[in-house]
DNA sequence: TCCTATGTTGTATG
DNA sequence: ACATACAACATAGG
């Protein structure tokens, strides 16, 4: 389920654990989350640090440890991406993994659990002085400084015929928006899912720009602290109900599939221009 | 049985 | 090279 509120909401539950020593890592070395990571050296590495650190970027998260060797300047990175399942949590330190807890880190006082049934989530490990490249690349923040009207504009130029509800999920871009976040932005907007990105006029842009951020602003506020239900006046508590309506307009709700993904939206308010 | 699922990535096509 | 579309990944639940 996780989008960027929901990723800093799970990346929490493991504060618990942060400034407490890792005893022991268990995982499933073939489980697909590890493709491309060396589990060996991620198991070396972590076995008897310090956990003391996190930071989430969009929907990836990064977790530092300090080796136990005295006086090391070197860290241990592991980067967590959630997938579509991912979850992670806190349980007792004599806690029994099951099936689909394929990263657990005891300490001596809880385990910290990373779960995920469908495996669409991913571990990245590496060790040096310097946080790794796979984090230090990462597209800048939807509400940093960095992510601009110009940068947005140019970004849709470039895609002029690709729906917006698509590029809204273009990660490289949007980092953190997801499939109810980007139908929450264009809905708040009153642009249609379908309208081509190279379409909206200057206005548009802006208008876009405002609610892309009031949307991942709202959402850590209200999910991204303890997990709380989205008021009404959101799109997103209505967007499943069967004969859902718009919370603005009363209109009922319109489904389809745009950019691959189950796409909802308001025909009264969102429309085609 | 068939369809759905808050995500990414590899591949094909234009 | 770039933009676009879509199957594939793996599992559970309606």
């Amino acid at each position: 389920m996780p989008e960027l509120a929901e990723v800093d909401y799970f990346r929490k539950q493991w504060n618990p654990g942060l400034g407490r020593r890792i005893d022991q890592v268990l995982l499933h070395p073939k489980a697909r989350l590890f493709r491309g990571a060396d589990t060996a050296r991620l198991v070396a590495a972590l076995t008897g640090a310090l956990l003391e650190r996190s930071e989430a970027r969009g929907k990836q998260m990064l977790f530092v440890a300090r080796p136990a060797k005295v006086g090391a300047t070197s860290r241990a990175w592991l980067g967590l991406h959630l997938g579509m399942t991912g979850e992670l949590r806190v349980e007792p330190p004599d806690f029994p993994p099951s099936r689909h807890d394929h990263l657990v880190l005891l300490q001596p006082e809880r385990s910290l659990v990373f779960t995920d049934p469908r495996l669409f989530g991913r571990v990245r490990f590496s060790e040096g002085p310097t946080a790794p490249d796979w984090w230090t690349e990462l597209p800048p923040d939807l509400l940093s400084d960095a992510f601009t009207v110009p940068a947005l504009a140019d970004f849709l130029r470039r895609r002029p015929r690709a729906p917006l509800k698509a590029v809204l999920l273009m990660q490289e871009r949007f980092p953190g928006i997801g499939n109810w976040m980007a139908d929450e932005i264009l809905w708040r907007t009153a642009i249609h899912p379908q309208q081509p990105a190279g379409s909206l006029d200057a206005a548009r842009v802006k208008t876009l720009y405002r609610e892309i951020r009031a949307v991942c602003r709202n959402a850590l506020r209200v999910i991204g602290a303890d997990w709380s239900d989205p008021p009404a006046t959101w799109l997103f508590p209505h967007r499943w109900e069967k004969g859902g309506t718009c919370p603005r307009t009363g209109a009922k709700l319109q489904h389809a599939t745009i950019g691959g993904r189950t796409t909802c939206w308001s025909p009264a308010r969102q429309k085609l221009i």
